[in-house]
DNA sequence: TAGATTGTTAATCGATTAACAATC
DNA sequence: TAGATTGTTAATCGATTAACAATC
C-alpha cells in the first residue's frame, strides 16, 4: 500500500498541504488543480494524478473543497498528531534551530537537545535543557522519540545517527553537510543551503 | 551548451563536490566512481554518466584524481569565484541565516541585510548592519548582487522577490513557507525543513 | 600482463503529460 | 442545459541502469 506509492508522489503532498493552508488562510473554500498548479508551478495533471493515488477528493465541475482536502492530505501524511523530535547538537546551528517557531507551530515539538559538550550540557537554549549525549538511548527510547535532527560537525554526524536509529529514531533530518549512511528502514532528508546557492551559481553566466 | 544538461543532474554535482572535499580532508588522494556512489548511496553508472556531461575526468582502471575532479566541478558550477549575497530579513531567521558561518565558509559573502522594521534598520546582527528595504534597488543594482536569500514572513515573500529581480537578482534562496512567482530567467531554491518532516512522517506507522 | 575502472551506448524503467469520458 | 473540472488511461518523455569495449 504505503509502499506502492512512488516517494517523488510523497514528496509533493506537503507542498500542497501547504498551499492549501495558504488558500485557507486567505479565505478561499474551494480550489482547483489548475488553480493549486498556477500557484505553485506544477501541471493540474500531475496534481490530479498525484490525489488519485490516495483517493478522489474532488468533484468533476467544481473542485476541491480547501478544508477538506487539506484534512486528508494531513491524514495521508500523518501530521494530525503532534510528533516529538530530539535535537542533537546545541551549537551555532543547532541553537538556531532549536530557537527556530516554524516546527511547533506545525506540529513538531522539540522535546529533547542534546550535546556532547560537558560545559553546555545542563544549561539552557530558550525553554530547552541540554542533555549530555550518553543520555540518548535512554530518553529517546523511553519517550519512544521517532524523529531526530542532527546539527552537529560533519565528523560527528554519522556516529550521532548511528546512535539515534539503534535508540529507536526512524526519521532523521541532517543539518550536517555530509552523506548518511543508514539501513533501509530509516528516512533521511538533508538541508544544506550551500547545495542550492551552488546549484544555482551553475546558470549564472 | 549549459541549457541542455538536465537540471537534475546540476543538482548532484554539488553533492559529488562535498564529498570530494571530504574525502581530500580525510587525506585521499585518488577515489572512483564505486566509492563515491557508496558514500552517497548513488549508482556509479549514474556518477560516470553525470560527470561524463562535461568531459572525460578519470582514468579507465584508476578512477579520479580527487584534488583534479573538485577542481573542475567547481569550475564548472562557478564557484571558484567569492558570490556577494543579499539576505532580506532580520528576524529571527533572518539573523540565524546572517549568522551561519557555512556561507562564507564556502564562498557566499553574505554583503548586505536589509529589513523593512524602522526600529532595526541602522541596528547590526553581528557585523552586518541593516539597510531600510527601500535600499534594495539601489544597493543592490549598484553592487550588481545576483543572488538573495529571503528570510521574511510568508505574506512579505513574493513582494519581496519581486524588488529583488527587479532590481537585478537572478538566483534566490527562499526561507519563507510560500512558493514563489518568478520569470523563467530567476531560478528559485526553497528551504523549508516542516516539508521535510512530513514528507517523513508519511513512513512512520 | 591481468585487473580495474572509465566513458558511452542501448535497454529498461519510471514519471509526466495529453486527452477525454464521466459528471457535477 | 452548458460549462467546468475531475479521475484515469494511454502516449510521451526523460532518467536510470546494465553492459561492455577501450585502456590505464
Amino acid at each position: 500500500m504505503a509502499s506502492s506509492i512512488p516517494d517523488i508522489v510523497i514528496s509533493r503532498l506537503p507542498i500542497y498541504l501547504r498551499a492549501l493552508e495558504r488558500l485557507a488562510a486567505e479565505g478561499h473554500e474551494v480550489t482547483s488543480s489548475h488553480e493549486l498548479g498556477k500557484r505553485l508551478g506544477i501541471s493540474s495533471a500531475q496534481i490530479r494524478k498525484d490525489l488519485s493515488h490516495f483517493g478522489g477528493f474532488g468533484k468533476q465541475g467544481t473542485g476541491y473543497k480547501i478544508a477538506y482536502l487539506r484534512e486528508q492530505l494531513r491524514q495521508v501524511l500523518n501530521v494530525e498528531q503532534e510528533w516529538e523530535v530530539a535535537l542533537v547538537g546545541a551549537g551555532d546551528l543547532g541553537s538556531a534551530v532549536a530557537r527556530y517557531r516554524g516546527f511547533a507551530d506545525r506540529g513538531f515539538h522539540i522535546s529533547h537537545v542534546f550535546d556532547s559538550a560537558p560545559d553546555k550540557v545542563g544549561k539552557s537554549i530558550g525553554s530547552f535543557k541540554i542533555h549530555p549525549m550518553s543520555d540518548i538511548k535512554k530518553i529517546i527510547s523511553e519517550r519512544n522519540i521517532r524523529i531526530a535532527m542532527i546539527a552537529v560537525p560533519a565528523e560527528a554526524a554519522q556516529s550521532v545517527a548511528n546512535d539515534l536509529i539503534e535508540a529507536g529514531v526512524r526519521a532523521i533530518l541532517n543539518y550536517a553537510p555530509i552523506n548518511l549512511n543508514v539501513p533501509d528502514y530509516v528516512h533521511v532528508q538533508y538541508i544544506d543551503p550551500v547545495l542550492h546557492l551552488q546549484r544555482m551559481t551553475f546558470y549564472l553566466v
